[in-house]
Formats: C-alpha cells, sequence, structure tokens
DNA sequence: GTGTCCCTA
C-alpha cells in the first residue's frame, strides 16, 4: 500500500511481509545488526544453511513473523550464494496496485546489508526493474520468473530459487514449481527453496523428493520449521448455523463493542456489496444510537476501491473510537492492518471458477479451507492475543476441505499452454503439474490455440506467430487481435484498444450522479460497439449541426491527458493514464514484430475485423426471443447493460469478456455486420454456412 | 435496465 508518511511505509514494510520487528522496536531504536539477532529466523541460521547445502531442495514452514522473506536471502548470500549467480525471492503478487512492498522489503534488506537499492539488492515487477549487473539478491513476481523462464529455460543467472507464499498455489507459482522440477534434474547445483504454511509441507516435500528408494538418507527434499511470532487466537463458532450471516455480521461486531476490551475489528465478507451493506449498517447506527454515538467508525475494504479509499484503513481514527474493517478476502493475505485484535468470519469467499465446456470463467460463492480460515483468524493475533468469532458451526468447520482448490485448476488455460509450448515443452499433458488440471480444460485450451494458428496441425507452435503471440504479456485473443490487425491496417486502433481492455473500468459511475454520468458516456457511444467507442472519432448529425467526438483513449491524449477532463466526463484518470504506459509496452512488442503500425482513419470494419480475428470464438447470434447464443457451445448470454449495444439487438456479435452472476452477460461487445466475416476469418472453426 | 474475489506478464 501507498503511504504518505515514513512512518507508515515502515508499518506497512512490517506487516506486509514477515512483521520483521514488535512495535516496541520500532526501526531505528537498536542497532540493525541486533534487530536482526531478534527474529526468530536468526536462531535456525546454521541448520537452514546446513539443510540448503545438503539437498537440492528445502520447504521452509514459517508462520508470519519469522523473517524469512527478509533474512534468508541474506543468509544466503553470506554464504557465498551469490557467486554461482543470482538469489531470487519470488512472491504470487505486488501489492495492490503498487510495488511499494517489493521496493521497501529490497530496501530493508540493502540497508541491513549496507549497500544501494537496484546495486546488489534490487526487485522487479511488470513496468518496474530495480536491478543492475550487479544484483545479487532479486525480489520478483512468480510472473516475471516465469517470463525469464521462456527465455532462458534453465535459468542459468540464478543459483538459489526462493518461492515465497506457496501455499496459496497461485496459477504462476504453480507452473513456476513444475518448471523448477524440470530444471533441477538438468542443473543439479541449484537450490530451490519453497516457503509454506503448514499444511502443504509434505505435498511439497513429495513433488520434490527424486528419491525413489525406501532410504530416507537419500532423500533430496527436507522440510524444516521456522517459529513464528504470533499470538494465540481464542476462536469460538456459532452455536447454530446463520441463514442472514450479513445482518449477523453487524450483530456480532456490536456484541464484541460491548462485550470485549478495547481493539480494532476485522470483518471477512465476500464482496463488494456485502461490504458496502454492513459498513452503512454500522455507521448508521454510529450516528443514531446514544451509546455507540462515534465510539465506533466502519471502513470498507475490496480491491475495486481507488488506492486513497484503501489507504484509509490504515490511518488511525481518535482515541476511544474502535475501528471495524469490512473486507473481503484481500484483506487475507493481501494486507495486512494493524492492531486488529478481533477477526469476525463469515466462512465463505468468492473465487473464480472455470468451466470447461462452456468455457466460461465466472464468480462463485464457495466455502473457505481450513487453511483459509485459521489464515483468517490469525490476522487477529499479529500485535497481541485475540479472538477470531467464526459465523458458523465447529460441524462446519470440520466438514471443510483442508485447502482450497489451487488457481491452476480452476482457471482458464489458454495462456498457461501457450507459454510452456514456448518454453520448449511439447507435450504439456505430461507436463509435471503439482496437481494437474483436467484434461477437458487443456484439450480446450490447445483447440483455441490451434484455431487461432497458435499451433499447427501435429500441436507445435507456429513460427513465428505462435512464438510471438506467447511473448505477448496479453490474453491470446487479445495478443492475436493486435498481431493481426497489422494486416487490417489498423493497428493504431487495436493498440488503444487492448490497452483499454487491459486496465479495465475506463466509465465510472458514482451512485450519486449517475444520470449525470450516463449522459457524458453517451457521448462516446457508437453503433458499431464497445470497441469502436474506445478509440474512433464519430461525427453526430443533430438538428442541421455536425458534432464530431472524439472516443475515449484519443480523446484523452487530445485532452493532453487531463486529470480535469476525465473527472467532468466521468472516465477513470488512473485507468487511462496506465492505459497510455500499457500501450506503450505493447506498441513495443508490435514494432519488434514488425507489425506494420498505421490507422484506419476511422474505418470501423477494419477494426472489427481484427477483433473478430482474435474473438471469433467467442460470438454469438441473437435469438427470436431478444436473448443471444454462442455460435459454437449454444450458450444462451445476453448483452450487459453497460455496453452501447446494450437494447440495439444486432444480429451477429463478438465479445471479449464474460460475467457469469444468475444471468451471463456478454461485455465489451462488437457488432459482426455479416456472419461472413466469422467465416471467412475462422473457416477452421466455423466450417458451416450461416 | 446491471454491477467486479484476488492477482499477474
Amino acid at each position: 500500500m501507498q503511504h504518505p508518511g515514513a512512518e507508515d511505509r515502515e508499518a506497512a514494510a512490517e506487516n506486509s511481509l514477515d512483521a520483521i520487528l514488535p512495535n516496541s522496536f520500532a526501526a531505528g531504536a537498536m542497532p540493525i545488526y541486533m534487530q536482526r539477532r531478534r527474529l526468530p529466523i536468526a536462531a535456525s541460521r546454521e541448520q537452514l544453511m546446513y539443510l540448503v547445502d545438503s539437498f537440492q531442495t528445502t520447504i521452509v514452514v514459517g508462520a508470519t513473523g519469522s523473517g524469512k522473506t527478509t533474512q534468508l536471502p541474506q543468509f544466503l548470500f553470506e554464504e557465498k550464494w551469490g557467486n554461482a549467480g543470482i538469489i531470487a525471492c519470488s512472491q504470487p503478487r505486488r501489492i495492490a496496485v503498487t510495488s511499494d512492498v517489493f521496493e521497501m522489503t529490497a530496501a530493508r534488506v540493502a540497508e541491513e546489508m549496507g549497500v544501494e537499492i537496484g546495486k546488489e539488492v534490487g526487485y522487479a515487477v511488470r513496468f518496474d526493474d530495480v536491478t543492475s549487473e550487479k544484483t545479487k539478491i532479486k525480489y520478483m513476481t512468480d510472473g516475471i520468473l516465469f517470463r525469464e523462464a521462456l527465455l532462458d529455460p534453465l535459468l542459468s543467472r540464478y543459483s538459489v530459487v526462493i518461492i515465497d507464499e506457496a501455499h496459496e498455489r497461485s496459477l504462476y507459482t504453480d507452473i513456476m514449481l513444475g518448471i523448477l522440477k524440470k530444471i533441477m534434474k538438468k542443473r543439479p547445483e541449484l537450490r530451490v527453496i519453497i516457503s509454506s504454511a503448514t499444511l502443504d509441507a509434505q505435498v511439497f516435500k513429495d513433488f520434490f523428493n527424486f528419491n525413489t528408494t525406501a532410504d530416507a538418507s537419500k532423500d533430496t527434499a527436507v522440510i524444516v520449521s521456522i517459529e513464528g511470532r504470533a499470538f494465540p487466537v481464542d476462536i469460538q463458532f456459532s452455536k447454530m448455523p446463520h441463514a442472514d450471516y450479513v445482518n449477523e455480521s453487524v450483530e456480532v461486531v456490536l456484541h464484541i463493542h460491548k462485550h470485549e476490551e478495547e481493539g480494532d475489528i476485522l470483518v471477512f465478507l465476500t464482496g463488494k456489496d456485502e461490504v458496502d451493506t454492513v459498513v452503512a449498517l454500522i455507521n448508521d447506527m454510529a450516528k443514531s444510537s446514544k451509546h455507540l454515538l462515534n465510539k465506533i467508525r466502519a471502513i470498507p475494504v475490496y480491491g475495486g476501491l481507488t488506492l486513497d479509499e484503501q489507504n484509509q484503513v490504515f490511518e488511525s481514527l481518535p482515541s476511544g473510537v474502535r475501528k471495524v474493517v469490512v473486507a473481503t478476502n484481500i484483506a487475507e493475505a493481501s494486507i495486512t492492518i494493524d492492531g486488529i485484535v478481533y477477526v469476525v468470519d463469515c466462512g465463505l469467499a468468492k473465487i473464480k471458477a472455470y468451466n470447461p465446456k462452456t468455457g466460461l470463467e465466472s464468480l462463485i460463492v464457495v466455502p473457505v479451507s481450513k487453511a483459509s480460515a485459521q489464515q483468517r483468524a490469525g490476522r487477529a493475533g499479529r500485535t497481541k492475543p485475540g479472538k477470531c468469532f467464526r459465523m458458523y458451526t465447529e460441524r462446519t468447520y470440520l466438514g471443510l476441505s483442508d485447502t482450497s482448490v489451487p488457481e491452476m485448476q480452476r482457471s482458464n488455460l489458454v495462456s498457461v499452454i501457450l507459454q510452456l509450448k514456448a518454453m520448449g515443452i511439447e507435450n504439456v499433458l505430461r507436463f509435471d503439474f503439482l496437481s494437474a488440471p483436467s484434461a477437458e480444460s487443456m484439450a480446450k485450451a490447445l483447440e483455441l490455440l490451434y484455431s487461432l494458428k497458435a499451433l499447427d496441425d501435429y500441436g507445435r507452435l507456429t513460427m513465428p506467430f505462435g512464438l510471438q503471440l506467447a511473448e505477448f504479456p496479453l490474453d491470446p485473443p487479445l495478443a492475436a487481435m493486435l498481431l493481426n490487425s497489422g494486416g487490417f491496417l489498423c493497428a493504431e486502433e487495436t493498440l488503444s484498444i487492448a490497452a483499454i481492455l487491459t486496465v479495465q473500468n475506463v466509465f465510472v459511475s458514482p451512485s450519486n450522479l449517475r444520470v449525470e454520468a450516463e449522459e457524458e458516456h453517451r457521448k462516446f457511444r457508437v453503433e458499431e460497439g464497445d470497441h469502436v467507442t474506445y478509440v474512433i472519432d464519430s461525427i453526430l448529425h443533430v438538428f442541421d449541426k455536425y458534432f464530431q467526438f472524439s472516443k475515449v483513449y484519443n480523446a484523452f491524449i487530445k485532452n493532453k491527458q487531463s486529470a480535469q477532463w476525465c473527472h467532468k466526463r466521468f472516465v477513470n484518470y488512473k485507468a487511462l493514464q496506465r492505459a497510455v504506459v500499457v500501450r506503450k509496452q505493447l506498441e513495443k512488442y508490435l514494432k519488434k514484430f514488425g507489425v506494420d503500425i498505421r490507422s484506419c482513419r476511422g474505418d470501423t470494419v477494419a477494426v472489427r475485423k481484427a477483433v473478430v480475428s482474435g474473438y471469433f470464438s467467442q460470438a454469438a447470434k441473437l435469438q427470436p426471443d431478444g436473448s443471444y447464443a454462442t455460435l459454437r457451445e449454444r450458450t444462451i448470454c445476453h448483452i450487459h447493460p453497460t455496453s452501447v449495444l446494450f437494447n440495439r439487438s444486432p444480429n451477429y456479435v463478438v465479445f471479449n469478456e464474460v460475467l457469469q452472476t444468475d444471468r451471463i452477460w456478454i461485455r465489451d461487445v462488437s457488432v459482426v455486420d455479416d456472419p461472413k466475416w466469422l467465416t471467412d476469418i475462422a473457416s477452421h472453426f466455423y466450417e458451416f454456412k450461416s
């Protein structure tokens, strides 16, 4: 998270990583070498270094607060592992929208080592590479490490790779585990350290242990536990199940406020709507009820908030006011808030699911795993002993699965499969996944890659198209649209479209100004669809007067990227700023691949044909009842009300995105004037004639 | 006439 003051930054560094020091030892209060010695991990230094020496893989089980993220790379450096290559420390994500925590970790370690950040110690996340030729300790995201493996399949620059937060089992973490296992067979000198929570340690050991005999002395992987620095958390279950956990959570908060000692409260719910509801309920009561008056204040946290809004959660309230943080699972691992003593947990989470039959990803609410429930409870015990109130029975808890389904098994795999192919892994079905995805979802991905012409009849990557597609930091259909748009003479336009689709949410509708916002948005709209709306200028003929409207991206540029202009037009300034940066990055790729970058100067057919060249598999036809059916799978869907094509009912459309709630909505939709566009551009995919 | 868990290259 971004913090205005230096003290706040320090606090965030401590919390978001491994709680470097307890609060009583604020940074600067004692010399750094003494601070380092106080960390729980310091006691295990000798043992750890011996194990790394002796075993190819070490699984370090350490609760938060052990100091492993900052200390382990330094120990390795001090033991000269930096002489043989770079020591990588990779994590599933950057925090929120900034790379601050990476910067803070690296800065902290650089300070401890007495070196300058970006020299011996550096970090790399997308758009932000602070490393040099001297760098020996490199903090990075799993995604960046994977990119590097694409260019250097043996990761030959690295001597040690630390995979941090491996228990989260994010998509790129899992891919990296499989790739590292492959590399280790060819590079016995490479050391891999997996940092994980207790529940999964044995799974990782079994995966990385190359010993096939019963003789344990020949093991190549070992588990070691590091003491954490967490306080005990008292767990209380509901006596009976609650149907309405949203209102129940308010009751529990009031109960805590009335009966428990001081300390802030963290409430876990599933989504934005629930969070906003609970925040409003609590704050209304704080305004109207006498005994609550100004004694309690609720603050929302979820991913969709702006950075400034999210930062409110870190601001301290006047003494005597209890803070109630109402959050989605963003507070489970991504952000840590100081001072939480009580946790209220609904036991549910909204997560991504993938249906390989329809090829649709959706969001569903499911019970959390035991591991998640423990992680949530642990949030109460960071500064002193805490309490966790679970809004479900102990019986329910015992019925939860131990761990969550890895992201690999609930994602669309098109990108993953393509990138594995690009890495020279021909038989992706045999790739050593820690948790293999279903054959069906792999087959679905292979089929789409084939119809995009990224794979040939033998399933090999096509040259150069398939390889170029893999190099793009985008979903393959979007990358295909860009690469093909040179041929349609509209790459200037598709670059802007791709950038806007990547950043999302360019139109904002504040709930109190919805009518005004929609009126402004209408000025951008054109009848050919959402893609064109983002870029192509149009002329409107009203009462014998001509109005020219530049569309979103171009208008932003023409208005000198002005924040005021964005505000007036109800478009998201931050998002568009980011789109400008993303567009530059994408343009570099197109130039590198020799794509002819020029503008179609308003030819909306060219733009829409380029869109079709990437998204032909997501095409739908109007049904007599006004709904749409996808051409291939016949899935019934509806054009989302935010689309410019809502209620316009064109016969054929292509779309980018599917959103499944009680209905299946399609978003970012463009008109296909003639179904022949589909059969001409993707004849291999649509063998029939309409 | 509706709405986005968390992320990443």
